[in-house]
DNA sequence: TTTACTGCAAATTATTTGCACGGTT
DNA sequence: AACCGTGCAAATAATTTGCAGTAAA
């Protein structure tokens, strides 16, 4: 319970999914880990490739596996609807997935259309409009994704 | 005719595409009309089953034709280069287009995730948030989309 | 032992593309 | 006539699912 927030993220995953019925499976771990040493969204097919076994042992444990595409949807898609991860559409092909903090002030994301690259932000005053107005919107409001398309620096420079 | 801001759009949209070298095809011209008359995004599905012939032409004008899948999206492709046309993720399994308009306040979106009913919505606070934080950001922004996920009124009531 | 977890491969499904014909200029 | 636009069907590519073996509890 103690600890910083994104150490505690795998915890209460686990303990989350222990409430619900689900055994400790290896892939289960391996992602859990991942997504909780991740500052930003993955892709279903990063997530499979880092996973995939590279040289070796990173982190305590270090045995890492192969986990199958197939795992890696089922995993990830559980922990959406347990609220554990979040699905980020940026306009990319592919869909992304994050975990989700209860600590943490969430972020959202700027992608560059050029290059694709996709990185975090906040801003107070963005959350402050967001969550005044979900009080006037005939909704009752869950959750919000904001995403700015652009060029990057990097993108800009070239 | 009138001059407000829909009705012009599909007059902009046909001079753009002219100016970039197109012809004036009838499934085009079909989509342009189609989506000019709509007040927010669509799937592509939704606009293959809206440009099917129902019954036989209603009116003079309605010279109703079949427009094929492979069609709807390729303009739909076209159209949002020129960027006349805007995707709109909505986290739903299909992508929903609508019209980019200069003179509309632009909109964002309300997705129920019950009923899968997407609404339009527009906030002056947000979009001057948004457009502060804009310059504050390592991202030349172009673009911005910001969803918000609920449940409706309707699935609340249920 | 019981039942969940996982990998593999086949199945789905939204979107894209190749090709030949018909329409626009 | 020249060539773009369109429909059709096949091709892609991301995600899902059926099945059988493996591993938690």
């Amino acid at each position: 319970m103690s600890t910083d927030a994104s150490t505690g993220w795998a915890e209460r995953a686990q303990e989350t999914l222990a409430a619900a019925g689900h055994r400790r499976g290896g892939a289960r771990r391996a992602l859990l880990e991942l997504l909780d040493g991740q500052e930003c969204a993955l892709t279903a097919q990063e997530i499979e490739d880092a996973l995939r076994p590279r040289g070796s042992a990173r982190g305590q444990g270090g045995r890492r596996r192969v986990v199958s595409r197939a795992s890696v949807y089922r995993i990830l898609d559980e922990l959406e609807q347990l609220r554990l991860v979040q699905r980020v559409e940026t306009g990319q092909a592919m869909v992304r997935y994050e975990r989700v903090s209860e600590h943490d002030e969430h972020h959202h994301h700027l992608v560059c259309d050029e290059c694709g690259v996709v990185m975090p932000f906040s801003d107070a005053g963005l959350e402050r409009a967001i969550k005044t107005l979900s009080e006037r919107v005939p909704l009752a409001v869950s959750e919000h994704e904001i995403v700015l398309h652009g060029s990057c620096q990097d993108c800009c420079a070239a």
